[in-house]
DNA sequence: CCTGGAAATGATACCGATACCATAGACGCG
DNA sequence: CGCGTCTATGGTATCGGTATCATTTCCAGG
């Protein structure tokens, strides 16, 4: 059967290139470097795309070029609303670029990170944005095997695989309890997310005892606390502290939601804040403003990491630096009612 | 220069092929198949994987076979936390089954969503994934000709595009605000976003409006708002309505966290709930079942929407199903102390 | 012992673009 | 007027796999 113009399928480059009578090559010119061609060509091109309907297929194009316009982004977890900002920051810049976004969770596992780095690697895109700074050997060996470029965005690693864009969980950890001991403060508290796995727990553990000690106040294990995220996990926290025998007078909450949890927590008891116990909390959710009373928090660069981390990368991916990048950014303490 | 063990960049087949002493059609074998190949030859090529450190390029092997193990979703937000739990829910199932996600949002504008179709068609994605439900006409059209299955799950549309997988927001808000009339409400005040490009929303309205029929209420345009989503904006509805001539003694928000704006209002106002006025909410965040007191609102199945579109994208896609698909999830009403 | 067919493997074309080099014409300048 | 140079365009190899068909080997069954 000889090749006509009712065949069925997707039309390719060559149909174009019949139609517009010029060869697949003045097509593929015209189409990423319009320059490069003649008005006249340029006119006869963009009317056969839309007359046989021509959608380019990136796939045969980033096989050819080797390039591809694709980035690989590795949360632990999708649901967990505190990435969505980061993500939104990363899709605008790419959006822009003309770039493509794909996600994967590592549901917090590094072997689960390391298969979605693999299968992103197996799809050659052009760079990967990953969100723990903690991976398996396999999944560090591969990635520096392929060369392709990292930002690595969950806290401000002194041992980044390649590019870093953070804010510093030690030094915002620090500032919140320092915040807290000069207001008067003098059993302040700690929660966190278990460290175990969690690099980010850690530094903001150490950034907590840091204060303490600059604030001349002694640590009291009673005082501090490991608890999954959540809302019930919150108020949980908040019941053993009060009740625990280490008669905290503020409390910092530096995981997900668990303010949140211990603020409705006081509210349903009726106890006053800070009057009772003040809470001061980590996340910057806004609903912590809108809360009764409004909740002291850390005002944290979410959105922010997020497009910086897909500007270094574009940036080295489109060889305008090649340096190793570490963006330290600003956080900011919100004060409010609660403290 | 002769071809060597040394030479730069990633492995390709034919360097495992060479390794193990066989054709790159075995290789290939030997990982899509391994039953096609002898135990022998399975074992070398194993090794010689692992020895030469060769990650498979999907890119080529997408052109060559055209077939290709990713998904395109495209939702109005990707920052909403009302998406992410379906957006986990299409991972979670896409993960199993060893498929690739690519997200992009329309910022609730279908000139955009458009952008982001014909990007993810441009990809050869193997399906779509739509949150809305109104699509631009040219990118109806990109879809009809590519041929690739969609699932849209914004609401139960009646003239779908392809599958549709999700609830009714139609029966949803009637259940509710009958819900409200059942418990003695006479003068049942409703939120809603703005209806204008929002097919959900509109079917939000719709569902009001029956209801208030059955219940043989009258419709009082006074009682009836659209308000763009946020606290501020619920915070702002609650006073409108109140203050605005209409007298409700209920308050339905069917809109993005509108409603726990306004119960966070009411408790900044020490206004009693429901003494004051009642407030039930649509979306299913936890976090309304932990205000003071607990807001009544519906359980909307948004992870089991996700899951569920991957699913039948899937069967569709692996041809293990060619009929129309309409998936109808239930919802549920959580009674609680606010109204 | 011959033959048919299944199992294992290989040779080669091809997927749909882009890279690279060649070529034809136009134009400027000594 | 000849030559170099630049612009516009095309021919062809190639990216790294898979599809298809051919080939070889081996064994069962008559």
């Amino acid at each position: 059967m000889a090749p006509d113009d009712t065949r069925k399928g997707a039309a390719r480059m060559r149909d174009v290139a019949r139609v517009a009578q010029v060869s697949t090559m003045t097509v593929s010119r015209a189409l990423m470097d319009p320059s490069k061609v003649s008005p006249d060509v340029r006119a006869r091109v963009a009317e056969a795309v839309s007359a046989v309907g021509y959608v380019p297929n990136k796939v045969a194009g980033s096989l050819s070029s080797s390039r591809s316009k694709v980035i690989g982004l590795v949360v632990p977890s999708i649901e967990n609303s505190l990435f969505a900002s980061t993500i939104q920051g990363i899709s605008d810049v790419l959006r822009r670029h003309d770039h493509q976004l794909m996600i994967a969770d590592s549901g917090y596992s590094a072997e689960d990170e390391e298969a979605a780095i693999r299968a992103f690697l197996e799809q050659r895109v052009a760079g990967l944005i990953l969100h723990d700074t903690t991976h398996t050997p396999a999944a560090v060996s591969m990635i520096r095997r392929s060369g392709v470029p990292v930002v690595e965005n969950g806290t401000l690693t002194p041992s980044p695989l390649d590019m870093v864009v953070s804010y510093s969980n030690h030094d915002a950890s620090k500032a919140m309890t320092q915040h807290l001991g000069r207001l008067g403060y003098k059993r302040i508290g700690f929660v966190s997310l278990p460290s175990a796995d969690n690099e980010r727990s850690r530094d903001r553990q150490r950034g907590y005892k840091a204060a303490l000690e600059e604030l001349g106040h002694d640590f009291d294990p009673r005082l501090m606390l490991e608890m999954p995220p959540g809302l019930a996990s919150g108020a949980e926290a908040l019941l053993r502290l009060v009740e625990g025998g280490g008669h905290p007078d503020a409390i910092f909450f530096a995981g997900d939601v668990l303010a949140m949890g211990a603020t409705l927590e006081c509210a349903r008891r009726g106890w006053p804040v800070p009057g009772k116990v003040a809470i001061a909390a980590f996340d910057n959710f806004d609903l912590l403003g809108h809360l009764v009373p409004p909740v002291t928090t850390l005002r944290l660069p979410r959105l922010e990491i997020g497009r910086r981390s897909a500007e270094v990368l574009l940036d080295r991916i489109q060889g305008r630096s090649s340096a190793a990048v570490s963006v330290d950014l600003r956080f900011e303490i919100i004060h409010r009612g609660s403290t």
